[in-house]
DNA sequence: AGTGCTTATACAACGGATTGCGCAGCGCTT
DNA sequence: AAGCGCTGCGCAATCCGTTGTATAAGCACT
């Protein structure tokens, strides 16, 4: 029920389209929290019946218009309200891991090539957060702090997931080795 | 779409009632794919009726009857068609992470006290899984070796998310001594 | 005696989320 | 010239998930 939360947090530093919206949470913020855009029109557009956030009209040539939606002082304050109340807990739902707790019926092989595949994602991942952080450091934490420490976060999360990938494969490799070669 | 899967990927170990299921959900799995009662009695309503798994009606004394329910071939089938297919992205909903990154506006002594909060349930698990792990390789890791290498992922998650919370206390810490001293 | 937890299953209602479709034009590649 | 991908918005249908409620009995605590 927090998508509108959300929102908020990404509306209070700069104000934003629901495409620059849909974008972040393919990336920072979708690590976190994801959604479709489908779902960010939808609440965009709740939240302005409930004046938490307002928009200015933008034409774009070559480009469709857009709309420019900022935090109103409701919003703000609705915002403000919520972070005092804890947090839900978190829901995840994380296919792959699936697969690994299922993994004496998969095939070893196509197992170890998935997990090559998403190892890669997320050391480009890392890469990317790693120089963001750098960046932020570079300008002064004080005034990004709560982006910087949520930058952290998702590069210890990359490093935990990159060292088990490790494990991983040489476990699976030794296992393999040792019973079914071909 | 996948909480079939992950139902009968439990199933796939040993015989099971949905009560016995939702326990697992509520603890080990449940790190990697959520579910609540009423969507695994429903869900396993609909394998039910498509003969992916079969129960056996167990009466008791004092309890509730239960029904115990084991996979059938075709849900076996269905399993490995499953683990054959690349696996869905993974989706998250971390509400205290948006409260994080929305942290300027927070009370900072409130958000504290709920990262400690959070951390001691994170520590506890952390000792849960580490025991599962020493256990699980004491039986011998041959037959136990796709429950090892998820109950690793966990403590892996775990030892980063506490690292991490480390960071933020101290980060924090330091910060509101800084500014706003009352 | 009353309250609340555990075991065990299940329905109903609502709201949130995913999937599919549609429009519209620009720029790049094949 | 056709096809693909990006920017940008949006509706509709359906599916998934959460919350509330119900039943039923035993056990422990107050």
């Amino acid at each position: 029920m927090s998508l509108r939360h959300a929102i908020l947090v990404l509306l209070q530093d700069q104000e934003a389209s629901g495409y620059d919206l849909a974008r972040e949470f393919a990336n920072s913020i979708g690590l976190v929290w994801n959604a479709t855009h489908q779902q960010i029109y939808l609440e965009l557009g709740k939240l302005n019946e409930q004046h938490m956030v307002s928009y200015r009209h933008v034409p774009q040539e070559g480009k469709p218009d857009k709309k420019l939606y900022q935090l109103t002082d409701e919003g703000r304050a609705e915002l403000i309200r919520w972070l005092k109340k804890p947090a839900g807990p978190a829901r995840i739902r994380d296919a792959f891991m699936v697969k690994v707790a299922g993994g004496q019926l998969a095939d070893t092989q196509s197992l170890l090539s998935e997990l090559e595949q998403l190892a890669k994602q997320r050391r480009e991942r890392l890469a990317t957060f790693e120089a963001l952080a750098k960046r932020l450091d570079d300008e002064g934490l004080e005034d990004n702090l709560y982006n910087y420490l949520t930058v952290r976060r998702g590069i210890l999360d990359q490093r935990a997931w990159l060292q088990w990938a490790e494990e991983v494969r040489q476990t699976l490799e030794h296992a393999s080795v040792g019973s079914a070669t071909s």
